[in-house]
DNA sequence: AGGGTCACG
DNA sequence: ACGTACGTGACCCTA
């Protein structure tokens, strides 16, 4: 095999910083079983793995820095002086990432007095000659000044494995330079980073100005004549000597004085075992396991990196299913909302052929209409939900929907929450196919491609991966006892949001236009008096401007600071009330403006034109507790608590003349979990005994004998306490939660914990199962990781402690109220009623339905609600119900 | 794009 | 001593 001549060389510090700090926020996640952090060494294999599929290299070599000192610090003192100091979670992956080239087979090398860019460039320089094609990798754009028609450059972009490859004309293009004049920019202008000057006030632009004009530093100094005189040539004729310098700080070397040759770096390949050695250590399992099935697959490994596909022709029959084989599906959609997005193609797998298309009118005509609507015939898809919204749409009702590759992938991992399918086949190690994101760009550049093979490869890709992906996927939720969660839970709701979505609910826009206008009035109003007050106008939004008018003009004390400025939050205004008449009309604006611009102008935005309704999207793979959320329009966020955001519920109205919006609430459904999940007696005997729980808490924990005792402040008091107890308590923040001390808060706290033992039983218990196990569970085994419990950050570990507390709790009650809307949904189809199940807004569901049916839903909703699961405690359910939403209380 | 603020459970 | 309540999404402003 006559391999071409190619070098790759690497500059290892700064990949390794680079791979270090794109993993920064994920420092905690990445450590192995002796403590160390291994982000850098992850990075720098990804980094390794991809370029060396890109460049197929015959010789590699990583270059070091050898120290601090060298002989460009010896030129100038300050070199690359002021630095901060290498975080140790970082120095001490080093030596790892030495283990891991030797383990690649690959060469490192250092050289007192020189840095790793002196080696590289040396060594490319060498090997130019003798007519290798060199490729260098590293995260510092200064190296591209070794460009030539041999070199290439590639600099990392944000995280490691993206990289802009630079060649001549590459430099050029982007600098407006040559490669070798790269050091006579840096001489004028200087390195921040690397701590010279250069020369004074010239800039990157004055420097391409100077260049473009005499070519090099020291052309500039022989002509300096040609230059008018200005502030600019005073400054070129000061810093001469500085400038000079700085150019010679900037070169790179081409004649280090390295003891190795090209010879000595030929790539032979890497060393399986000694790899699979080191990723065992590092506990890199993903990687490992992928060794172990690379090895298995070697020989089919070229097919299986190749994809075929059939376009589906429309005049042609030889379409057929074999419906006894599996069958994926994948329909693209352009844009996330699928209500309304334009259909742009779908490809299918079935008995190991591929079909795709633009022309989604296909579906309808061809046997796939039938095999989609056909409950006995297995789909594996990508998110159902949107699937079913999008196919509903075209006629087509889906039905037998078995692997969901998006929803699996959530219940296994809830915290790793991609919706992105190329990014979550990514994180299960198949790297087959593209992110949609490379594939169609996004914001402003999204589109979808023109070119029928690049389209038609990533839909073919895609159905392909989701059958690659399957057994996989599938076998880890069996292993972690989550398919009854799958197949009963989650899969069944997929489509019973995917009707309430597609159902919407009626949006009186002609209400909410009045409503605006009167806000808009009493806003006009507001805003003059505050600029009044003021004593000049103002943007009332801009915390930045409120900030200074109050803190500053109006020397206002200020409370609290955010990062950026002073905090002009509520908690902080209410303090200020009374010291300024501006600030009630400021809170008042606030509220005003909120409503105005949320939920009367958002909300109008948002109205169908087809229907007159709002069609929400619930994001079922999103929350890290199983929560669903709602966007486009968030419709579980809708005013509720004061009077004047109340009224927008007025909007909200059903579809129907003589139809009511009916609504049912679990009431303390959290806390009745928590009883049920802790067994403490005290707490289930007070559910069992219907009790007000939050003048029970209160009676408790101030030892009274009798509800009567409880005054209103007592309850209110219990109520956060109760609230506290929830979210995983502390005493700080209950004490800033009802306003009393630290000190208070904390003997609250250890009251409670007095009366209610197994409370506390279960709050110790569910933290050392989450050190122990790495996650917490809900009642239907819903998963959340939590790998920050074992941090050394007291913060992050307190965090990650207070969440363990919260997500069973939170997450079992999430779970519960699925499992109702599912049930419910069946009852309404089997009882043949024409109410509609409209929306969830986590312990609450909310149906339009004509008025003769609502004496039916009053006994059965509630009825389905509170039997969704049996729990040691009763369920207690309250349903209203009136002629729109804001009356359904 | 990210922070501040505020709407909900 | 550390510095916090748990889970979301939308809007506005300002880099």
């Amino acid at each position: 095999m006559n391999k071409q001549k190619k070098l790759l060389l690497i500059d290892g510090n700064s990949v390794a910083f680079r791979a270090f700090f794109a993993l920064h926020q994920s420092l905690e996640r990445f450590v192995n079983h002796n403590g160390l952090h291994t982000t850098a060494i992850y990075g720098f294999k990804n980094m390794l793995d991809k370029i060396i599929e890109e460049v197929k290299p015959s010789h590699i070599l990583v270059a070091f820095d050898a120290g601090k000192r060298t002989f460009r610090t010896n030129e100038f003192e300050e070199y690359k002086g002021g630095r901060s100091k290498t975080p140790s979670e970082l120095s001490e992956q080093f030596p790892y990432i030495k283990e891991l080239l030797s383990a690649y087979g690959i060469s490192n090398y250092e050289l007192l007095n020189y840095e790793a860019d002196d080696i590289i460039g040396t060594l490319a320089n060498d090997a130019q000659i003798k007519g290798f094609d060199v490729t260098i990798v590293t995260g510092d754009r200064d190296l591209t000044q070794l460009t030539t028609n041999q070199i290439t450059v590639a600099v990392t972009k944000k995280g490691v494995t993206e990289i802009e490859k630079y060649t001549p004309a590459h430099v050029e293009e982007k600098y407006g330079i040559k490669p070798e004049q790269i050091v006579d920019m840096k001489g004028l202008v200087g390195d921040a980073s690397d701590n010279y000057p250069g020369v004074t006030k010239v800039g990157e632009k004055t420097a391409i100005k100077l260049l473009q004009q005499f070519g090099s530093i020291e052309n500039i100094y022989e002509n300096l004549d040609e230059i008018k005189p200005s502030k600019m040539k005073d400054h070129l004729i000061e810093d001469q000597e500085m400038a000079f310098l700085c150019k010679k700080l900037a070169k790179i070397l081409c004649d280090a004085p390295i003891e190795i040759g090209i010879d000595d770096v030929k790539w032979n390949g890497i060393i399986e075992d000694d790899l699979r050695k080191f990723y065992a250590e590092m506990d890199f399992k993903s990687f490992l396991a992928k060794m172990q099935s690379s090895k298995l697959n070697q020989l089919d490994e070229k097919d299986k990196n190749k994809v075929t596909y059939q376009v589906i022709n429309a005049d042609e029959q030889s379409f057929k299913l074999n419906l006894n084989k599996p069958l994926s599906f994948y329909l693209e959609m352009s844009g996330d909302n699928y209500h309304q997005a334009q259909f742009v193609g779908f490809s299918l797998k079935n008995d190991d052929k591929i079909f795709v298309s633009r022309n989604v009118e296909f579906l309808k005509s061809l046997d796939l209409k039938r095999a989609l609507e056909d409950e006995n015939v297995k789909i594996d898809l990508f998110d159902g939900k949107r699937t079913y919204v999008g196919l509903r749409r075209l006629g087509i009702e889906l039905k037998g929907i078995d692997f969901d590759m998006l929803l699996v992938s959530y219940l296994l991992d809830s915290s790793e929450n991609n919706n992105d399918f190329g990014k979550l086949a990514q994180q299960h190690d198949y790297f087959n196919v593209s992110s949609d994101e490379e594939v169609y760009g996004k914001g402003a550049k999204y589109q979808i491609p023109e070119d029928d093979s690049i389209f038609f490869n990533h839909l073919a890709r895609k159905v392909f991966a989701i059958e690659q992906l399957k057994m996989q996927l599938m076998k880890k939720l069996k292993e972690n006892e989550q398919e009854k969660l799958y197949f009963e839970i989650e899969r069944p709701l997929s489509l019973v949001l995917g009707k309430m979505e597609a159902t919407g609910i009626k949006l009186d826009s002609q209400k909410l236009e009045e409503m605006g206008s009167q806000l808009k009035e009493r806003l006009a109003e507001l805003e003059q008096e505050i600029h009044v007050e003021a004593g000049e106008d103002f943007n009332i939004n801009s915390p930045k401007q409120l900030g200074v008018i109050l803190f500053e003009k109006l020397k206002l004390p200020v409370i609290k600071k955010t990062k950026t400025g002073y905090s002009t939050a509520v908690g902080v205004l209410e303090e200020l009330r009374g010291m300024a008449p501006i600030i009630d009309n400021i809170l008042k604006y606030r509220q005003i403006s909120k409503i105005q611009s949320t939920y009367v102008e958002g909300l109008l935005k948002v109205v169908f034109k087809t229907d007159g309704k709002v069609h929400t999207r619930y994001t079922q793979t999103l929350t890290a507790t199983g929560r669903l959320s709602s966007v486009d329009p968030n419709l579980q966020n809708i005013p509720v608590r004061l009077e004047e955001g109340r009224q927008i519920r007025k909007a909200f109205v059903p579809e129907k003349l003589n139809w009511k919006i009916f609504s049912s609430d679990y009431s303390q459904i959290e806390l009745r979990v928590l009883a049920h999940i802790s067994h403490d007696k005290n707490m289930q005997a007070a559910f069992k005994a219907g009790a007000d729980i939050h003048a029970n808490t209160a009676m408790q924990i101030f030892g009274l004998d009798a509800a009567e005792k409880v005054t209103g402040n007592m309850r209110r008091q219990a109520k956060a306490v109760n609230f506290g107890i929830v979210y995983g308590i502390s005493d700080y923040g209950l004490a800033q939660n009802i306003g009393i001390t630290r000190k208070q808060a904390k003997e609250f706290i250890q009251r409670y914990f007095e009366v209610f033992p197994g409370v506390k039983q279960y709050m110790d218990d569910i933290v050392a199962k989450a050190r122990e196990d790495g996650f917490v569970e809900t009642l239907f085994n819903r998963r959340r990781y939590l790998p920050e419990i074992k941090s050394k950050n007291f913060n992050l570990r307190s965090f990650a402690e207070r969440t363990a507390m919260n997500t069973p709790i939170q997450g079992s009650a999430a779970d519960i109220i699925k499992v109702a809307m599912i049930n419910m949904q069946e009852m309404l189809k089997n009882k043949n009623l024409e109410a509609k199940m409209l929306l969830q807004v986590h312990d609450e569901l909310i149906f339009e339905a004509p008025n003769k049916e609502i004496p039916l839903l009053e006994k059965l909703v509630p009825k389905i609600m509170d039997q969704a699961v049996s729990l040691e405690v009763p369920l207690k359910v309250e349903s209203a119900y009136g002629k729109t939403w804001f009356d359904a209380k």
